[in-house]
This record gives structure tokens, C-alpha cells and sequence, in this order.
DNA sequence: CTGACTGCTGCATTTTTTGCATCGGTTTGC
DNA sequence: GCAAACCGATGCAAAAAATGCAGCAGTCAG
């Protein structure tokens, strides 16, 4: 929108720290972008930067005004959506930040089928860990947000969870195979991968490791579950992921998923989110009303 | 606010209903008002207006945009009534639409007292009656609403209440003087004048007159307590006021003031309201605060 | 001290907005 | 049934605003 444009090149100096950096990314030259922060300073009559040698820094007032700025222009996004749903176009745009283990299955196949219904609405998939799926609310990034088990904040809003135990995810052939689900003791002695900290499953298996006395063999680190999930291709590893994460049926890919016993490790959930006291764009709304479906009806 | 005028300018064609009459109010030529119009619609991809043979009326993704207009606007006051207070400032303005009692005493006095201490801000006092004072807070031209037995409307909040119980205002030489409270039947016989019918004392009082058999004679009926709290003083009549609306000593222009018993005319409430989930300026909010203080401890 | 970075500003140029005059259309009054 | 009075839309030139360019002064790391 038009109008908005002074307010988005103040959001891209606040997100840039330096008026240079943000002109740079908006194609615009230094000068014209610090003459309508200038503008803005008089017109508000409070300086909405602090300026640092090496950049710029949201005064008081600066916090007041870009928390105005992201509000109003998420407003009018929704008001196009609502319009464009009015003359029947049905488009508009989702963005949303989730957790790894949303990307190779659940995603995909949730979006592609809203996008068979409402092929003009496009997404963005950003991949955050449990704060920053929760900042990229906050900070209109992100439209919703599918964590599991996320550090919770007030400013969101649950709009559903469901549980998820977590599971042992091990090769075919692995000697444990052929239990059914398996106890923490079970691991002992086996190679192990996790995930790195800031993700919920960790959190849940560094929670049941304080409690036990059994002790992992942590082999392989990696903040990709990608990677995990591969690895035990070359070596006989065990790693975890909620059921979310995992392939429908055992055997893909040479690997195969175990529940662990949920009196190790206990359950987590998964949770589907909004900013709290957000009004969602149609399409968002819509699409969040599927997922949340489709997650409660697996 | 600079980047908000073309939205301004929106609304000044809706609240005209014609183009070449909000750019007159403007000050500015028709085409270039139209084409910010067209501009926005084109921006929108749908009209805001309905074009009629003799002007415009907005269209169904215009009472949207409409609304969000007025919103945005008045978030925006508030965010430079919010820095002001940040910078020490503290100016702002307060738009009030009342009720009549409100205008003679209470008003004066406490807006008085608030500028004493806040001397930059302004105040602006609009006479709505019950209907209209809502309709304001809904569409923005007010912040806050004083008003007698208000039609209670899904969007007003109500911030608080004061039983008010009518009185029967006399000269000082009516023969009913002698008489600390009066019933219905003490007044029949005696001229009487009223407020016209979209008044809250008039409501009560007919809801008085169709419980009672009394028959009142019904004198003089003006849309102006003004004119009828002075009409007593060229002939003995009757009429009625809240104690909000009184002198706070009898005698003061020749009139004095005897509550009716509420066995015949029940109490009515003095209601504080702004717009449901709006949060208000500062100086809004502050006045309303002293405002509410002082009706609940006359 | 140098070099790289910052925000800021005067001036010429480009882009946008505005005013003026006018067109085509509908309603209203006679 | 015709003229006058509105209405919104548009082409064109003038006015206003935003932009790019170049260069300023200041801070900081090495």
C-alpha cells in the first residue's frame, strides 16, 4: 500500500539497525530514507531513534510507534484479504514459523492441499526454534506459529494442541527394532543423536536424563533433524522426533520410529498459535482452521 | 499525521457523501480528491464507493476500509498523546459528547480542574443526545460519553454509573416549594414543561405517565433544558432535571429543585462510556478517570 | 593516523500531486 | 421536454514533494 511506505521503511530501519544497511535493502538511497525518518521525528515531535556511532537504536517512543507500525500494516493486510475475499478472488498470504519437524511431512501436504482449494494464496515456511517461532508472532513475521512444547508467552494465543509422544528413531536392522516401544535403559550403550537445545524434543529427553540415572552415549549433535534422520544410514544410531516428524509407516528410508515409554520421557504437545488478540487475515484464519483439523484428526 | 491524508480524505467523503463536497470542506479541488480515491481503489482492487446520480455511498469493502480508517486514525492519536506524555508534554485532546444535564455544571467545572493541572490539553464538548453520543464513540468523533439512560449498544463500554434520581424543577414561590418530595399526582393540575421524546428524563417520565392515571398538562415541550429551566421565571411551570443538571443550592435563578418519589418515577442511571476494546488517549483515559471519581463522590 | 563506518544536508533532477477547464451523465424544476 | 444544476471522471500544465548525488562532520578499530 501506498500510503504505508514511510512507516515500512522506519520498520526496516528498526529491523536493519542503520538507516545505510535498510536503504540499501530497499533500493533507495540513504538520504531520502533519513529524510522521512526525519519526517516522522518532527511530525511525531520525539526523535524515533537513538543514533549510536555505528547505527541507530529504537528510542522509548521508537518501541511506541514500530509496535503501531506492525499492527497497522497486518491490519491492512487483513482488510486486502477481507476485500479481495469480498470481490471473490479468495487470495492473499500465510506465513508460518514451525518447529522441524512441521517441514517433511505435515506442511507439505496440509498446504498443497488449502493450495488445491485456494490456488492465488501464497505461504512462507520459516523454520524457528521455540522463541523465535513465538518473536516472529510478536513481531508480525509470522502469521501462526506450530511449535512443540514452546516456551510460553503471554502475547500468545493457543488456538490448539495436540500430544505427541516422543519417539526413538532408529535403522531397520538396529537391535532394538524389535521391541515396541522402549524404556530410557533400553538406549544404554547405544550411540546416540540429539538435537541441539533450543528444540522441545531435547528439552523433554534432557529432562528424562536428569531424572534417570542411565546413562546416553551422545554421539552426534545437529540443530537438523535432517541430518539425524539420515545418519543412521551410515551408522546404527538413535535419534528422536515427535510422531509429527516421522514418516505415516516404518521403513522409509531405512529407518523405522519406537515410542518411548512415556514414563521416561513424557509426553509433549504440539501447539498451534497466534499472536493473542490478533484478528488473522482470511486466509490465515482459514488455513489455520485446517491445520487444526487436521492435526486433532490425524 | 502526513502519510495519513489521503485516509482523512476518505473519510471526509464518506461523512459528506459526495466528492465535491468533502473537497470543498477540504480545501482542495475535486480531482484531486477523486483521484486519491481512485488511487486507493485501485490500490484495494475493489471500490470503496458506490457512485450515485448525485454523489457516492460506500460500498461493502468501503465500510470496511471505512472502519479501519477511523481505527487507525485515532491509534494514531493516541500513540502522539502517548509520546507527548513520554517527552513530559502532556497535551492531547478529549472529545466529549454529553448528555444536556452534563453541560451547566458538571462539564465546566471538572474539565476546569483537569486543565488546571494539564494546560495543554484541549477539550472539545459535543451535545449528542442518547443515540448519537454512541454513535460517536463508534465512529471516533468522540472518546468518551456522558449520557442519561443510554440505549445500551454491544459496542459501548460502560465505565461507570451514578443512580440519578429526577427531579421536579419549580420557581421558588410554586406552591408544591413547601414539599421536600413530590408524587405524580402532587403535580397534576400545574403547567408542566418537558424534554422532547429522545431524552432519558423524558423517557422515565413517560414510562411514569402510562404506569400513573394521573394526567399531567403537558405545557411547553422544548429540546432545550436551557429554555426550560428559565421558562419558570415568566410563568409558574414545571419541568424536570437530574441533579447532575442542578445547582448544587436551591435558589440559584430563581429555581429550586424537589426529587420525585420513585415510587412514580424510577431512578435513573448517569452512564460514563467509551467504545468497547478501545484503548483510549492518555488524556482520555485520565480525565475519564477524574471524571468517574467525582460523580461517584459528588 | 588511516580507513571504514555512521547520520546528516545543499542542490539539481525526477516523480508525484494539484488546479483548471471540460466532458459525459443523471436528476430536478418548470 | 428542455434547461439548469449537480455529479464523477479526465487531459494537460503548473506546483510541490521526494529522490539521487556528492560531500560534510563525527566515531571507532587497528
Amino acid at each position: 500500500m501506498r500510503y504505508l511506505t514511510s512507516l515500512g521503511y522506519i520498520d526496516a530501519i528498526a529491523r536493519a539497525g542503520s538507516i545505510r544497511k535498510a536503504a540499501e535493502q530497499l533500493s533507495i538511497t540513504s538520504s531520502a530514507l533519513n529524510r522521512r525518518l526525519l519526517a516522522m521525528e518532527e511530525e511525531l515531535g520525539a526523535p524515533v531513534f537513538e543514533r549510536l556511532p555505528r547505527g541507530v537504536r529504537l528510542s522509548p517512543a521508537g518501541e511506541l510507534l514500530i509496535q503501531l507500525i506492525r499492527t497497522q500494516v497486518s491490519d491492512v493486510e487483513k482488510l486486502k484479504s477481507q476485500i479481495a475475499d469480498l470481490v471473490g478472488e479468495r487470495r492473499g498470504h500465510v506465513a508460518v514459523a514451525c518447529s522441524q519437524a512441521l517441514l517433511p511431512y505435515v506442511l507439505p501436504e496440509q498446504i498443497a492441499r488449502y493450495r488445491r482449494d485456494h490456488p492465488a494464496v501464497t505461504f512462507g515456511v520459516h523454520l524457528r526454534d521455540r522463541a523465535a517461532a513465538e518473536q516472529a508472532l510478536v513481531d508480525h513475521s509470522a502469521d501462526i506459529a506450530v511449535v512443540f512444547e514452546p516456551i510460553r508467552l503471554s502475547e500468545v494465543q493457543v488456538l490448539s494442541s495436540v500430544p505427541q509422544t516422543v519417539c526413538a528413531v532408529l535403522p531397520v536392522d538396529h537391535p532394538l527394532a524389535a521391541k515396541q516401544t522402549l524404556r530410557l535403559r533400553d538406549l544404554s550403550g547405544y550411540p546416540i543423536g540429539l538435537p541441539t537445545t533450543p528444540y522441545g524434543v531435547r528439552h523433554l529427553i534432557d529432562i528424562a536424563r536428569q531424572r534417570s540415572t542411565v546413562e546416553l552415549s551422545i554421539t552426534v549433535e545437529s540443530d537438523s533433524f535432517e541430518f539425524l534422520r539420515h545418519y543412521p544410514s551410515q551408522e546404527p544410531l538413535v535419534t528422536f522426533q515427535i510422531p509429527a516428524g516421522l514418516p505415516s509407516k516404518d521403513g522409509v528410508d531405512g529407518i523405522i520410529s519406537r515410542p518411548l515409554d512415556v514414563r521416561d520421557v513424557p509426553t509433549g504437545n504440539l501447539y498451534l498459535c497466534q499472536l493473542r488478540g490478533r484478528t488473522l487475515p482470511v486466509a490465515a484464519a482459514k488455513f489455520a482452521m485446517q491445520l487444526e483439523k487436521s492435526l486433532l484428526e490425524p
